[in-house]
DNA sequence: ATATAAGCTTACGTAAAGGTCAAGATATTT
DNA sequence: AAATATCTTGACCTTTACGTAAGCTTATAT
């Protein structure tokens, strides 16, 4: 199908191009997040641009914080219905709120932290200069 | 100085209160980031509520996401200077600081893959309907 | 007296995401 | 032909934050 005329590239290559190393591309196909792909003369791996396309999509969620796992589920759908983005992008799609939520809270926490931090800080000072007990 | 009238805990007890196993508390203290207290018989420990204070301190920072490695940063500077809170709050508010920023880069980048993601669906689905080429 | 509970240390196991090294096959360059 | 560069698989190493089991001591309950 897009085997015709899609330029393929070797693994060292797409590594390089893409900033990670050769291992990571083999690791990803390892846990199966990489369907197999075609080898040259039975060994080599070759992408096409679909193939790397989805690499790069792999790359851009892990760089939001999505597992490898989380991705994988992702995969999987892929994998089932590989024409059917309507139903891919509503799971993508939850699984990004999802994650939303999480940071959102991390953020709610962090500067309630930071806060507690700044009054805490007020009454440390108060206590040494008063020199004594506590709770 | 704190050893007289502050009510001891023994580990079960205090991991129960806290909903952490003993497990942890060894294991902090095998890291170093809870300082070596004190010992009943020699033996068992037992915690102070200093020392109470302490664990949860370390337990709230860890909710923020922050690692065990970055906390210790901070118990060096506990044990180095146990009185100076007005040393130690600026190196923790630094590295909330950082934390906060970090989680704020996390959170842009989310939103705007979220965006990416409506607009990749968008072409997707046009993509489909026309059947062909991308990139 | 004996069973149960809690504590102790030592030490190996685990998951995640690769890093690193070994040993071979191929291919290209000199 | 020999050296260099890439590719392959396989397998062990690393870090983080504990889990879990083994084997032993001490304390309380029956």
């Amino acid at each position: 199908m897009s085997t015709l005329e899609s330029k393929l590239v070797q693994i060292g290559e797409l590594a390089k191009s893409l900033g990670i190393t050769t291992r990571t591309i083999r690791y990803y196909e390892e846990i199966g997040l990489m369907g197999k792909n075609e080898r040259l003369g039975g060994s080599t791996r070759t992408y096409n641009t679909d193939d790397i396309l989805r690499l790069k999509f792999i790359l851009k969620l892990k760089t939001m914080g999505i597992s490898l796992k989380e991705i994988e589920q992702l995969s999987e759908i892929f994998d089932i219905n590989e024409k059917d983005f309507n139903k891919i992008t509503p799971k993508l799609i939850e699984i990004l709120d999802n994650h939303i939520a999480k940071v959102d809270e991390k953020m709610a926490n962090l500067s309630s932290l930071r806060k507690d931090i700044v009054e805490y800080r007020i009454r440390m000072t108060e206590f040494l200069s008063n020199n004594n007990q506590h709770e």
